[in-house]
RNA sequence: GGCGGAGUAGCUCAGUUGGUUAGAGCAGCGGAAUCAUAAUCCGCGUGUCGGGGGUUCAAGUCCCUCCUCCGCUACCA
């Protein structure tokens, strides 16, 4: 049995995604756990928040809580979001576990020992308001080269210079508006990447078949300029993992803890140590997924992210782990995403423009969403969500494509043959043709789902239920019947057969959808093997019942009114 | 500025290693059907493939150049 490792990126916890996010990583990934899963894969599907970092404490700090409380809260927030939009995780973790704790501290130990952290004093910016550390960008200012009042310490957002923080003219804290602000020497760990280049190159050259979106931002972090640098990977703040080396004390090193960006990918594994955790299962249950000496050899591991996210996943991440010099499963295949914009404009978080996933919930059904999200997914280039297109979209694909093919001719068996599948003569010719069309869709559909295709997947998908829309037409019963009640009693047979197929194939797409119709079917929904069996699994005799309407569309008025309240200020 | 991605029908997008009259879905127009959520099916496309130049028997596809949009640019994650 093939084995599958699957990895969404890691949403950060100070907030709420928007459906940019969802559909950059963790729902595709969602699609493929489920197809992998349906087609007999054993899978181990996997996500967590990433929790630690400037921004989660300040965005306690705003909730007014310890920032353990704002977390955890955060944490369960999210789950029950993802539960919402049928994410299906095996486990959905938490970066500030203690598995990630001590996973984290082992890897910084193992690497120390090998000579690729380096000890680096360096000078920072203090406040003493805030009693912290500030990042550049926590720091804003007057551009000392075009005299913009608000540029930040990274950057100036009018002039785009590049900037460094004691360059900006009457510096203050953004947190509190502090400007008792003083630089100070503090010393920080640094991985030394550099001298991982060459073995990273090697690795990432193996990787002929992944996305050009991937290999081209990997490839331009190891060769531009002066080529890859050297990175901190600790910061001097207290809500993170403490840093050690293993279980030892790190000396000099008290009272900070690991970048979020070190610790956030390790929860990869860490992850799969809550997942075990959770299920009652030990240590060899989840090594068994990630250490190659410990039979994951077998596993293909995949990542799902959005291309902002690549550079941490093919080097800094792969650095710790093929420096540590142990037998860690490396990831086999990286699908990055491009983003998602909303109507005409970025989705942004700060300004609260566009949809987030708590909001897309309260007024429609997953199966909405993920239908539009993932046949519209950015692959290629970056992709706009616009209410139209969202109304379109549902009401033509899945309102009046499939739904209503579900409701015709279960509608029209009832009235003629009641609610059992009727016999009538064998299938013929028409019939014929029909389950040779299906049988070349559904491989192509199948290695769609394979190649991690997700729109071409989807369009693949709707050909499908057009198809048989397109033989319900040209049978048409309603006319044999009058004359051949037979002939339209095998026809209806097909017709519902074709659902119960339906079913199966839609179901990684809108597993609502999908459990609603083999409900309704009597049938499961395991993977077809073949078109022709599929469409005589349901004998005659086969008892169903009519499901009430699948989809129901989104008038005008609906539309209009989302697109007003969205377009503003989240409240 | 540097790097990367994109620019194809009114809209959203496909176009494999260059090869017959450039495609799909939606919208629009015409027709058929009346089982069904007024849902379906059939037919209908004269697009300077962002502009210009080049290579080639042949370019949306390769090269050069210019324009526009987007992303990244290492202390936001």
């Amino acid at each position: 049995m093939a084995r599958t490792l699957i990895t969404s990126a890691l949403p950060y916890i100070n907030g709420i995604k928007h459906l940019g996010n969802l559909v950059g990583s963790q729902l595709p990934a969602d699609l493929y756990a489920r197809f992998c899963r349906a087609r007999g894969d054993e899978v181990l599907f996997l996500c967590a928040t990433d929790e630690h970092g400037t921004p989660a404490e300040i965005a306690a700090q705003k909730a007014g809580k310890p920032v353990a409380d704002y977390c955890a809260e955060m944490h369960a927030t999210q789950a029950e979001i993802a539960r919402g939009f049928r994410l299906s995780f095996d486990h959905f973790g938490r970066s500030s576990s203690e598995q990630n704790r001590v996973l984290t501290q082992h890897f910084a130990g193992v690497l120390a020992e090998r000579g690729l952290i380096e000890e680096v004093e360096e000078t920072q910016i203090y406040s003493q308001t805030d009693g912290r550390f500030l990042p550049d960008r926590y720091i804003e200012g007057t551009c000392p080269n075009c005299g913009y009042d608000s540029a930040r310490g990274d950057q100036c957002d009018n002039c785009t210079k590049q900037l460094d923080p004691t360059d900006l003219i009457n510096p203050h804290s953004t947190i509190s508006g502090a400007t008792d602000l003083e630089e100070r020497k503090t010393k920080h760990l640094y991985l030394k990447q550099k001298s991982m280049r060459t073995a990273l190159s090697d690795w990432i050259e193996t990787k002929t078949d992944w996305p050009v979106l991937t290999t081209s931002i990997a490839k331009k972090w190891l060769n531009d300029g002066d080529g890859l640098q050297d990175r901190g990977i600790t910061r001097d703040l207290s809500w993170g993992v403490p840093v050690q080396k293993g279980d030892q004390p790190w000396e000099g090193m008290e009272g900070k803890v690991f970048y979020v960006w070190f610790d956030a990918p390790v929860e990869y594994i860490a992850c799969a140590g809550e997942w075990a955790e959770a299920n009652g299962k030990g240590t060899a249950d989840w090594e068994r997924w990630w250490r190659t000496d410990k039979g994951a050899d077998d596993v293909r591991y995949v990542q799902f992210m959005g291309k902002d996210n690549v550079p941490f996943h093919t080097l800094s991440f792969p650095v710790t782990m093929l420096g540590s010099g142990e037998p860690w499963k490396m990831v086999d295949y990286i699908k990055s995403f491009n983003y998602l914009n909303y109507d005409g404009g970025q989705f942004s978080t700060s300004r609260g423009r566009g949809v987030f996933m708590d909001q897309a919930l309260s007024i429609l059904p997953a199966d909405y969403w993920r239908w539009w999200l993932l046949s519209h997914a950015p692959e290629s280039s970056d992709s706009e969500f616009t209410w139209e297109n969202f109304q379109g979209s549902v009401n033509k694909d899945l309102a009046d494509v499939l739904g209503n093919f579900v409701s015709r001719i279960t509608k029209f068996c009832r009235s003629k043959f009641g609610e059992d599948v009727p016999a009538g003569t064998a299938y013929g010719a028409r019939e014929e043709a029909l389950i040779a069309d299906l049988s070349a869709k559904l491989a192509t559909y199948e290695a769609c789902l394979s190649a991690i295709e997700v729109r071409k997947a989807a369009s693949e998908l709707r050909a499908i239920w057009v198809a048989g829309n397109e033989y319900l037409q040209s049978a048409a019963p309603w006319a044999t019947f009058k004359t051949e009640p037979d002939v339209a009693a095998m026809q209806v047979r097909m017709g519902l057969n074709l659902i119960a197929l339906y079913a199966k194939l839609s179901a990684p797409f809108i597993p609502d959808a999908a459990a609603t119709l083999s409900d309704a079917m009597g049938t499961d929904l395991s993977w077809p093997t073949d078109a022709a069996a599929a469409l005589t699994a349901l004998p005659a005799g086969h008892a169903f019942t009519v499901p009430d309407n699948l989809f129901t569309k989104i008038s005008d008025e609906q539309r209009e009114d989302w697109q007003e309240k969205f377009a503003g200020v989240r409240s």
